[in-house]
DNA sequence: AAGGTGACAGTTT
DNA sequence: TAAACTGCCACCT
């Protein structure tokens, strides 16, 4: 595939949007996005999105758990685990402390 | 072209 | 209460 969906574009622009210190949802971005494309989507966006350019904080975006649960698709397991405390996150048992508080939703910060 | 997949989310059993 | 099922919709084979 040569190029990708412009939806697959905007995952990756939300997801870098994702300020330092914050982490995002899928369902989040799905919803900022129209809620109909679904977070699974968003979900497989990420996917791709470990070869994109440039680099898309993919450790930034969890489940609406908080939960980190594409940490396996990284290099390895403790990778987004560090990546997110590196953001001053801190994550403990797979999951994002103090989520609430951390949480950043796109459609809040361009809205209001 | 058609079927299967998936880093989710919400509902039901 | 936890576990399982379905719905979502684009991407891949």
């Amino acid at each position: 595939m040569a190029i990708r969906s412009d939806f697959f574009k905007d995952v990756y622009d939300v997801v870098r949007l994702i300020p330092y210190g914050r982490v995002s949802s899928y369902g989040a971005i799905a919803a900022y996005l129209g809620a109909k494309t679904g977070a699974r989507m968003v979900g497989y966006a990420m996917n791709a999105a470990h070869a994109e350019v440039p680099y898309v904080p993919a450790h930034r975006v969890v489940n609406r758990n908080g939960m980190l649960s594409g940490k396996r698709h990284f290099g390895s397991e403790n990778e987004m685990q560090l990546l997110l405390e590196q953001d001053g996150i801190l994550v403990a048992d797979d999951q994002v402390q103090n989520f609430n508080k951390v949480f950043w939703d796109p459609s809040l910060h361009l809205t209001l």
